[in-house]
Formats: C-alpha cells, structure tokens, sequence
DNA sequence: CTGAAAGCGCTAACAA
DNA sequence: TTGTTAGCGCTTTCAG
C-alpha cells in the first residue's frame, strides 16, 4: 500500500499563506469568506489531491451522520427492499447507513447494536430478530437519548417509533376471504408470537372464525421458522391429519410457496383441496402456479417512512413524535385461494 | 435529545488516579498491565456507562476498519446474498461496512464512491453498475493505493482483485445443454456488453454454436436490461418472428421465468415448443412450473471471498495477490430444458 | 473578511 | 507496570 502523505486544510493553508480556519470555512461554503478566495482554496484542494477528514470532524461535533440499521436477515425479498427504502431517503439526507446482520439471532443482534453504539451511530433502524426476548441490549441507546425507529417486527418502548402495517386487520382479511370462499378447517401457520407481526396476524386470524362461528382449534396452529423446510414439515403434518384442512394460511409467502409445491408433489391439488394464502406479495408469488394470493406489504415505503421519521427526529427540535405509524397493506386476491374460480362477496 | 455527558478515558483515569493510557491499554487488552488494574478500569468503564471514540481513534490510528461495498442494487437474491456472506467475514474480522447503492447508474456509482472515499473506507467491494462505461471515479483509490475488488460485474485494472465465475464457460455449457437437446435456433438473452458477464456470457454462447456447426445469426440476440418487463418484450418479440425460435437462453433468472410465464400466456409451451435456461440458480428457478434449467451462481460464497481477499490484503504484509479468483459454477438441468424427458449425452 | 489558538478523545513513543 | 506528552485534522470562539 502506497502512503502518499494525506492533505490537510492545513497543507492548502500553508500552499496559499492563508490559515487553516480560512480553509475550513471556505470548504465548508461558509458566508462570510470572499468568492475569490474561496474559489483559490477549492481549487487547490481539488488540485492537491484533498480528501475531507471525516473523524476529525465527527470527533470535534460528536455527530457522525450515521444511521445504524439492524435486520434479521438481508436476502431476503422484503428486508433488501425495505433496505432499498432506507438507503434512498438515507442518501438523499446525506446519512450514511452501517448495516448489522442479525441473522435472526438475538446473540448477534445485542452484539450488533453494541458494535453501533460504539460507531456513535446518530439513531437506529431495528427489526427486531425471530427470537429475541429482551430488548434490554437497546438501553444504553434509550438512556442516551438517541431515537430508535423499529419497523416490521417491532417493539413497544418509550420514546421509540414504529412502523408497521395493521397485521391483525391483514390476517384477518385473509382468513375472512377463505371464510367466503368455503373454508372452514383452515390451518395457520405462523412465527414465533414474541414477535408482533406474528402473534398479530395469529389474532386476526381467531378473530376472523370467531366472528364467522367457526370454532378455533389450537391443533390447527402451527408455529414455525418459516422457511422453505418448514412448509414440507406442514405438508408432513397435513398429510397425517384425519381431519384434513381445507385451506392453509401462512404468515409468509416463503412457506406459503414451498406448502403448495409440497401438497402438489402429493397430489393434493391447490386450491381445489386445500386454499392458501400468503403474507408479504413477494415476486414470487405471481410465479407460483396457481399465483399465491397474499398480502400486500409495502417494504419499500415502510423503508422509506422508517428512514424519513428517523431524520425527521434527528432533525427537528420538536419534542412530540409520532409514536406508531400504520402504513396501507391489502390482500391481493389470485388464484391460490379461489374455490369456486370466483371472488365471492361477503363481510 | 438529553445531553448526559460523554465518559472519556480521563474520566475513568480522573475516577481511579490513573493515567489516561493505562486506562486505554487496559480496555485494549494491553499485556502491560496487570490484571487487577485492568479489571478495576474494565469495571468502572461499565458502571460509568463509558463507549469508546471510534472516531478519536480512527484520527489517531488512520485506519477505519470499515469496508466500502458499491452494488448496482440490493433487492435481487444474488445481491443480497453475496452481501450477507461479505457481511459475515467482515464482522468475523471485526470490520464495518458501509453500503452505497448505485442503483444501476453510473452518477449515482460515482457519487458513492466518492462518499466512500470520504468516509475513508480501508478498502472496497465493488460490483459495477450496469451502464458503467468510465471507470475513472475509482481513481482516486487506486492512486492512493486503496485496494478494490471487484466481483461479478468486474473491471480489469491493476491492483484490484476480480472475483468471478467462468462465465464464457458457463454460457458455453448451457448452450450446449441445449443443442444436446436437439435445439438450434436458440435466442440468447442477454445485458449490456460492457459488463463482463454478459459479453462473456454471449462469448459462451456463440462459440458453443460455433463448435457444433450452428451459424451464429445476429437477430437471435437480443440485449436489453434483464427485467421483468423484458421478459415480456422478449416473448412479444419472439411472437413477430417468422421462423420461430426452439430456445432461449437467458443471462438471469427474473427474465427467464418472465418468459416462461409469457409464453404460456400465448400457448407456447416450454420446454415442448420452447426450452427455456436461465443464469443464477436463485430460489424462484425452482417454483416455476417447469423448473428452471439454471447455471448455479455461488453467491454466498463469492461475496465471502470478495471479502476474505479485501481484509488478507489489508492485513498482509506480502505484496504479492491474486488479481483472479474464479469459483465454481455449475448447470442445474432441471424440467425447463428437457426436450424428451431425458439429459441426454454429448460433449 | 481572516487568523490564532484551544480542544474534541485516543494512542504510542518515550520516560520513569 | 504505569505516567507524560504530543499530536491526529477539524471547528469555532474570540480577536483583529
């Protein structure tokens, strides 16, 4: 590695007899520097190979114009897209983004926002992991002062924001719609309940029998990681049943997919055996044969607003923030779910 | 905001009559201290609510332990996955990664690169965007000696690292696949030639028909951006053509599905009239009814290479590195592509 | 409009 | 084993 020696203000002060504070201001387009000074001190900057010293300012303000953000996972359709979200508002603001992996690992997780916490990250964007249990790893953020915006699988504190779709009123839409269609032994399948989004679909779900008077049956709940494996591990389950299901709905299109190739494989066809019904409107769900109906979930605007209310914060010297903010979903309605080949029109 | 004061290492020092560096050896690990000192400074960090000045140390030491990664998008499966296994061996190694998102564009590649220059990234992971043409923004790292690999959408310069698969052979195997199939007009797919994997890919491509002793017919190509969308035009495009085509081979998956899904939109089917191979062997290659016939692109494992390569030739003193690293790709022969229900053997 | 000087918090060479 | 001290490069107050 070569090791040409850095420029400082102070070597484009010393190549034009100004002083360093000139430099500074004039780099910084301060008012009160000439034009024609200013013009000399950029242009030798440029000329000289300059290159701004971002810890000696970051150390002289204390502000770092960082945003860390945590996720549970990266690849996946709607984390990289609410990351998309984050990183364009982001970037528009001039923050940049270190992002922590927490592989859905609660261990990691703490780790990485302590990893944060020490990059004097100005605030936090957190999705919370599959398992995790106590929050108090966000403590030292919430004693600071230094706002944390949660999105999707989010947490209820003091001082914090959420953004979040309504997922009782999506689950309950789905099941309502698998109501309409006939259904009435209908499996679901879902995470982890610490974790709102699923023990809120959960309840939109028993809301929806309930409200139809159709029993709930705790073995007809399934809780799981909800990956591709898990969906043949419902298939297995469903096969051993006496009482088959008669419609299957899932708390994410992942398991939703892999559920349908599985009852295909043997020979239950879908949806004229059993109906299903996803959660997420991943791109996958239009390649599927039959197409997955499923619901809506704006990732990127919920990236986006997490992002926006985050700088909005760091930004303003208001006092009073929102505390939850609910983003528009909708149950996008294909073929997976149809009974009869027909919508069907009730509740 | 509440402004409780930062705990320094003089505060720490100040609390236990030490001096400042015994304290910051202590937090360090330092051998030269002894274990009761280190314990007594280690607990009174804690209980002062002590964090550690990244930036204070990074204008003192020079070295950010950061790592920049420049990507055309983040939402793809390939993309986020070769980021996820960057994402593990940094933090194995203790390195940050800031993310810039090109978004496909070579301003905005530009521009985040320079924002990486300035965040002083110890080095970057690169795969360019899909219009650049000027390569000239990477300059200034490599005038400095900063190291840059690239992966997958790579650049041939001096000094930097490439981290590919053998893309003209990969192009070359699936083509043959096909013409193993029986096929011989076969349209290939692909993106802007200026990215090395596409042009190889066609490279591939033309010499698999070169070699069994098909012409090479300039209309049976077809460029454009490799989305979704242009799956449909493809198909449209194919619909107008006098003298059909018998396959198509496509640079990525997302287009090939688009395909699959457009032709039998028209009645076409695949593999029967149309056999259909596809590039990156991401998960929706395996929901497609049929499966998609695909080239395996290790993703995971070319990302933790890229990065595994970066942090060596940070942390390395030799002077003496790969500039190529090919990983092993491989063809996927699934139902897409199967012209009679067998693989058939040839070549 | 420009300059002098102090200080942000940490590290390490050197000294004890 | 611990302490002293200078300095990393920038910003800003105060002075001119």
């Amino acid at each position: 590695m070569k090791n040409e020696k850095e420029i400082t203000i102070y070597d484009i002060a010393a190549e034009l007899g100004l002083s360093p504070s000139t430099v500074s201001r004039a780099l910084k387009d301060h008012p009160g520097i000439s034009k024609e000074t200013k013009q000399q001190i950029k242009e030798t900057a440029r000329r000289m190979g300059y290159r701004f010293n971002k810890f000696a300012s970051n150390l002289r303000l204390k502000r770092t114009n960082t945003i860390g953000v945590v996720v549970p996972k990266l690849n996946s359709y709607f984390m990289a897209t609410a990351i998309t979200g984050i990183e364009r508002i982001a970037s528009k603001y001039n923050y940049n983004l270190i992002i922590a992996n927490s592989l859905e690992n609660e261990k990691k997780e703490a780790e990485g926002v302590a990893t944060l916490y020490n990059s004097r990250v100005d605030g936090l964007i957190v999705s919370l992991a599959y398992n995790t249990s106590k929050i108090k790893h966000f403590d030292i953020f919430l004693k600071k002062g230094i706002p944390i915006v949660f999105f999707d699988r989010v947490f209820e504190c003091k001082g914090c924001v959420r953004v979040i779709i309504d997922n009782f009123k999506a689950g309950y839409e789905a099941v309502s719609h698998l109501i309409c269609q006939g259904c009435k032994r209908i499996i679901h399948v879902g995470g982890n309940l610490k974790r709102n989004v699923y023990n809120d679909r959960l309840l939109g779900y028993r809301k929806a029998l309930e409200d139809n008077g159709i029993n709930y049956d705790e073995s007809l709940v399934i809780i799981n990681d909800l990956t591709e494996r898990a969906g043949e591990e419902v298939v297995r389950k469903i096969l051993r049943m006496k009482k088959p299901p008669d419609a299957v709905f899932t708390a994410n299109d992942t398991t939703a997919v892999s559920i349908i190739l599985n009852l295909q494989k043997e020979g239950i066809s879908v949806p004229g055996d059993i109906a299903v019904v996803g959660f997420n409107n991943e791109p996958i769900s239009k390649v599927i044969h039959p197409n997955l109906t499923t619901v809506n979930y704006p990732a990127y605007e919920v990236g986006e607003m997490a992002a926006n209310v985050l700088i909005d914060r760091l930004n303003s010297s208001r006092d009073v923030f929102p505390s939850t903010i609910v983003l528009e979903h909708n149950l996008i309605i294909r073929e997976s779910s149809l009974k009869n080949g027909t919508i069907g029109k009730k509740g």
